[in-house]
DNA sequence: CACGATTATATGTCTAGACATATAAGTCAA
DNA sequence: TTGACTTATATGTCTAGACATATAATCGTG
């Protein structure tokens, strides 16, 4: 799973500059799967490089599966790859209606506080600065899809405070006004508390499937988020070729 | 992290030539881990080829961290990441002993039998013919890590019929013998039941992490595999670079 | 010896071409 | 309509250079 590969940090460079762009507006859902993202002689013009920078980007992206190349076609938007894109995607906005249903938001509470020691421990943090957390939740088809419990640093990232995240999920905020170096996901499993079971309608003590998401920029974390799944409906799905 | 390789019956090209060799001979423990690996430039006197044919190759390696690549130092072997390991390997022992820990294995039942009317929706096979069910246990510096559950279907797999699963487990057996072309996995959680808490050592109730795993030749399903964690102390990291 | 400055070198990116090749699309005949 | 043939075109691979940049090694100095 070699997702992407370089720091935000490096001397951004046009290859990567494209790379992004593209993967932006995949991974947004700007270009749905199947779309034909623009020919390299396009892409040549619209960068003034050439064709070797750009099919540097392309290639790179289908070697990550998030795109298709077909001689004399074109390149297209993959569908989501299972396993690697729900662990890239950072939006479930993305990933819900990538599956073809309907997206919905409910922001449950979300409040501005001095970081507490929990807190500052969960996103490596020393000095005490202000946080947002964020409890919200996602449902697709109108059924109750994941949970969101999110800490964004205020230090790290400060426009966060003039968001509106009653109308934005914080996740698809993040992505679009936020660039991040690194992610770090790490998936386990848990038994749902109350306070879980009753956001997501099930029942107290039922399987959950928990993916921790940290995201920083150059060393320092942006925000950490808890994604809890209720465990026998979502899957992760992984498929692979042999040799 | 793409799996998939390049088709077999693509015409080899260069780029792809140099490439397989090196990952050849780092797959095969020939360049183990912190081996340096030839300059470019003496790769490119070897396939006697320009450097950006020789940097192709290489590029690729390093997005799939394969290899690592530091100025002025040289291109080094890596050692094997986590998660592709995890969601790659079709082995736990090899997962173990790749985290440095010691390997141990118990057979708790195998028994072979007609497939009755759950094995055969498991195989997602119409005819009634014969199965291995295996459960096992796999444990890490003697503390159980994984139980494993197992159907083998003997009708596509007949040479399992004289395999020892006393002394091997199923899945290095399998990955051994039988070519496969292609895997699926699935994430997801529940909670332990009697049977499973027992093997495992936790508590009835417990949060597990579950990976299924459905191995097919040719659109046959030869094994199917739930593989339970217990879910706390397992877990699946991936980590991300942005760009 | 310790440490800062310099240098050599391997990789990182990029260009402006070239020819190869798969294939969508168009053409034409049965 | 259908099948076979042709053509246009987007991607696939490759070259022989160029300059940039990080850093291991070396050198020099206190």
């Amino acid at each position: 799973m070699s997702l992407a590969t370089d720091k935000l940090d490096d001397k951004p460079t046009l290859y990567k500059q494209i790379r992004r762009d593209i993967e932006s507006r995949i991974l947004t859902g700007e270009w749905p799967p199947g779309h034909r993202i623009p020919f390299e002689h396009q892409l040549m013009a619209r960068y003034r490089c050439s064709r070797m920078t750009v099919n540097k980007a392309l290639s790179e992206l289908a070697q990550a599966d998030l795109i298709e190349r077909r001689r004399r076609a074109g390149t297209f938007v993959r569908r989501p790859q299972h396993l690697s894109a729900v662990l890239k995607i950072a939006d479930i906005r993305a990933e819900i209606t990538a599956l073809g249903r309907s997206y919905g938001y409910q922001l449950v509470q979300c409040t501005r506080r001095a970081a507490s020691a929990t807190d500052r421990a969960r996103l490596g943090v020393r000095k005490t600065g202000k946080v947002i957390a964020i409890t919200c939740r996602h449902s697709a088809d109108n059924v109750p899809f994941a949970l969101e419990d999110r800490l964004i640093d205020l230090e790290a990232v400060p426009e966060a405070a003039s968001a509106d995240f009653a109308a934005e999920p914080p996740g698809s905020w993040l992505l679009h006004h936020v660039p991040w170096t690194e992610a770090e996901h790490t998936i386990s499993a848990v038994v749902a508390d109350d306070r879980t079971a009753d956001a997501l309608g099930i029942a107290v003590g039922a399987p959950c499937l928990v993916i921790d998401r940290y995201t920083w920029r150059s060393a320092r974390t942006l925000t950490a988020v808890r994604l809890l799944y209720p465990g026998e409906s979502h899957r992760l799905v992984a498929r692979f070729k042999g040799g």
